[in-house]
DNA sequence: CAGCATTATTCCACTTTTTGGAATAATATA
DNA sequence: TATATTATTCCAAAAAGTGGAATAATGCTG
């Protein structure tokens, strides 16, 4: 027996003050409706009518119960309501995750316009150079760059961007200017373990792929540090462009062995909630894809630009 | 599915934060669990849990949704308690009807005793000299004096009671004594049409039943207004034997043909609930029989009073 | 008062739903 | 990497639910 269903019935019998007229009400037949009030009675351990063939009123049990039988059923109503609501529309935290640099370029201007769009969010950032993992932090979103490892996310392709090798002015004209990988072994080499630890740097030539062991002279485990040291000409990184973009357009770094560079690996935005996404994953994960695509640094025309 | 039950499945998943254990907690088995929470999500249209074999955590519809379910579980539960306990325990309104007469020397001085006992209970008395149908007028409890006609009211025996005749002193020496039912059709008859409209007189002589036509001088639809015209002196009236006591006892009134007087009737307890009677129903039946068997004018042993 | 239409209930055969064991894929942990 | 545990799906069996037919009861009407 559903006991909600046989709530309703219940009321409805009350109401029209008999079983027969609740049934065709109901659409039900009149054996189910008698059976239906009769297990909720056993179940209840009371009596809910007195009843004749002609006549059935309710007891002070059942009046008492119906007054409560009715609100039930109302903050029921409401509650899948308010739990769907809370779905169809963008209200509650939207929380993001990304990592520094590119939360802090990226992330963050585009999270303020958003704000403004939907007055009813709040949102919590999360800038880390490290993997994270959306449902043991209770995350709602995370933008994730290079081939996806985690199938059971949900992803948004918004952009591209390239792996690229740079140094300082300075440090190019003290050692020379490596044009194959393998120059790569008489430079210093600045290792960034903060999302790749890996020392087997990737490059591509043509169609031939060529990977090459460095032999870091220093590691360092955030990007920000990565581009600290090769601005002070201790030797060679390699980050994602957005990342020293600003330090190439104003000339205090440079671009090396642009022809080896590898294939631009993709950025996502991933979320893990399946076919029902909530109003603010949603809203928020269009809104930042669109804002994403259409930069000049990463965007999907990225490598025309 | 029954959906109480599902809330209270996804309850306890949520509050484990595993289906496995909220399995074992409600000695169900996990597929059980399983689909009870997936039918609620399809029910809801959203998704009220993020999973992964090893980790449950609860959306942000599912947050919200959880407060509502808890809070709606609890309700039903001191709902179906408040039902059952006001079955259990004497509360709420009584409604008692009864004769006017015998209403007021039996059931109120009883009902006040009655009321004394119980300080929740209040009362509600329809005393009217009519035939009262317990489920139209929604009354608990009423006094049936005579052999019960409506066989589906649950009845208890509380006494018995004898139809008399009499007439004011006055009135016999004036007119004579009747010795048989034949001398009745030279006095004045003053019929009551309060309960039995029948002008069929009964009397029993030994074995001997004797039905008697009279033919009313007078008719009277309240038995007070019957004993008023006796008093006066006006003829013969007949009602029951409580009603008339009083004058019996001060001698304003004589009885007559006594050698006739028919069978004593019994009076009972009426009410309309069947197996499940409700505390006040139960409590006041008891007490009012024992109270009206120990009475010296209709108990059970009022024949030998 | 008798006849009648309507009602609540019970019975029974059929249909639908629910259940848990077995199997499988996923996932933290050691 | 192996393993124990977990959430899920499948499937056959059990349980529950359903409505038509039948029956007894009961107000209403003539």
């Amino acid at each position: 027996m559903d006991r909600f269903h046989a709530l309703n019935v219940f009321v409805k019998v009350a109401e029209l003050k008999g079983f027969a007229a609740a049934a065709r009400h109901l659409n039900m037949s009149p054996p189910t409706v008698t059976r239906m009030v009769s297990m909720l009675e056993d179940s209840l351990g009371i009596r809910l009518f007195v009843r004749t063939t002609r006549s059935v009123m309710l007891t002070d049990s059942g009046q008492r119960f119906i007054e409560d039988a009715r609100r039930i059923l109302a903050d029921l109503e409401e509650a899948e309501r308010a739990a769907f609501g809370s779905y169809a529309e963008p209200t509650g935290e939207l929380s993001v995750t990304a990592s520094v640099l590119f939360g802090r370029m990226f992330i963050t201007p585009l999270l303020g316009e958003f704000l403004d769009l939907y007055p009813k969010l709040s949102a919590r950032t999360l800038y880390v150079d490290r993997v994270v993992n959306l449902i043991d932090e209770g995350l709602d979103v995370g933008i994730r760059i290079g081939n996806l490892a985690d199938s059971s996310l949900m992803a948004v392709r918004c952009g591209a961007v390239n792996q690229i090798l740079f140094a300082s002015p300075s440090y190019l004209e003290s050692h020379g200017k490596p044009e194959t990988p393998d120059d790569l072994s008489c430079h210093a080499i600045i290792n960034s373990t903060a999302l790749n630890a890996s020392a087997q740097w990737h490059f591509q030539s043509g169609r031939k792929s060529i990977t090459k062991r460095v032999n870091p002279r220093i590691s360092m485990n955030t990007n920000d540090a990565v581009i600290e040291l090769a601005l002070q000409g201790h030797g060679i990184g390699r980050l994602l462009s957005y990342q020293v973009a600003p330090y190439i357009a104003d000339g205090r770094l440079k671009t090396v062995m642009k022809s080896y560079e590898p294939p631009e690996v993709p950025i996502h935005l991933v979320h893990q909630e399946g076919r029902t996404v909530s109003a603010k994953v949603r809203a928020f994960v269009d809104f930042a894809v669109e804002r994403l695509k259409s930069d000049s640094l990463i965007g999907q025309n990225q490598t025309q630009a």
